[in-house]
RNA sequence: GGCCAGGUAGCUCAGUCGGUAGAGCAGAGGACUGAAAAUCCUCGUGUCGGCAGUUCGAUUCUGUCCCUGGCCA
């Protein structure tokens, strides 16, 4: 029997930590984090990870997992909360999942194709390529090779460019037909998929207060600390939303002030990307966090 | 009270040598298979401050009034 998970999920500071702890205790769960942020150790005002207090009260998994400078991705965030899962399941005790990353829900509820993961080497030889001769260059070639991840990939986006030909340059094989080939088909879970939902200006004026409490707490101290520990403001998780901005304080190109309501926008585009994700997702049930606690717990107890 | 500079999209502003206007930001929608808090795409009609005059035609020129900022009294 495939093991029941349910997951909490919604656009950033809507309120699915608190939903998910109180859920968690009332159904005996321990949670699983499904954010690509809160995997980072030092890396605790920015991304809202959950207090020390409210992981005494819960078990939290996949929370300071790995180092900013270390590698972490979807398919290892599959792996890991494959193994948390499991294991949780195995204690007889239920599993509640809690996060906001799109991909990394896909990744757990529906896998990922079995091709290769990045390669370093290729990718810098890519990223040289472009420098000299420009991503159009690059993007003509994915067109005569793959033209069907061609039409799907802008022009413009160098990421997805350098994933299609990295994965042609590694198996010889284009992407198109490793993704055709897995469709999204696994399922390995028996799931119940809570959204959280508020109205857009709420939620704004949530992320504005909760980006102001972040200064105030000290998030500017905390991006003084890793780059003292020697991380880089370069690093992939520095460079999110937040630390980007604190990063760019730190090395005198912004105010304080600037910074704060750069967050601020930078945060509710964010939110306005996780919903675009999200909304197309009919197995998801949509709640308002507060309004609607009872029915959430209604609809899991059920569940489970 | 006088002089000067402005009043154009939610905000900051550009522009029209007279033919009713456009950028950035905000905002909205979308894409997403090992960087995903990333990366990328699409979307701009607003009494061009009010009124009057000149003109075939005024947001553009003229007059006047109102408002804002600065300087001088």
């Amino acid at each position: 029997m495939r093991p029941k998970i349910v997951i909490i999920l919604g656009a950033t500071a809507v309120g699915k930590s608190a939903v998910g702890l109180r859920l968690a205790e009332t159904v005996n769960g321990e949670i699983v984090n499904a954010d690509s942020q809160q995997v980072y150790r030092h890396m605790d005002i920015g991304t809202g990870k959950p207090s020390k207090a409210d992981r005494e009260r819960v078990r939290h998994h996949l929370i300071d997992i790995v180092a900013p400078n270390e590698e972490f991705n979807a398919a290892l965030f599959r792996r890991l909360a494959s193994d948390s899962i499991g294991q949780i399941h195995a204690r007889q005790r239920n599993v509640i999942v809690c996060g906001g990353t799109g991909l990394y829900l896909r990744a757990l509820t529906h896998g990922l194709f079995e091709g290769p993961g990045q390669d370093p080497a290729v990718r810098h030889a890519l990223e040289q390529e472009i420098a000299n001769s420009g991503l159009a260059v690059l993007y003509e070639r994915l067109e005569k090779i793959d033209p069907t991840v061609g039409a799907t990939i802008h022009r413009n986006d160098r990421q997805r460019i350098i994933r299609a030909l990295e994965v042609y340059q590694v198996t010889g094989r284009p992407l198109s037909e490793w993704q055709k080939e897995h469709g999204f088909q696994e399922e390995p879970f028996d799931i119940l998929k809570i959204g959280l939902l508020r109205e857009r200006a709420e939620l704004y004026d949530l992320i504005n207060l909760r980006s102001e409490r972040m200064i105030k707490d000290g998030f500017l101290e905390e991006v003084r600390g890793l780059v003292a520990r020697g991380f880089d403001l370069t690093l992939k998780p520095l460079r999110s939303v937040g630390y980007r901005q604190m990063g760019q304080v730190l090395r005198g190109l912004q105010s304080l002030e600037d910074a704060l309501e750069e967050m601020k926008r930078e945060t509710r585009h964010l939110a306005k990307r996780q919903l675009t994700w999200f909304r197309r997702d009919e197995e998801i049930q949509w709640y308002h966090p507060e309004k609607q606690q009872r029915e959430i717990l209604q609809s899991a107890e059920n569940f489970l």
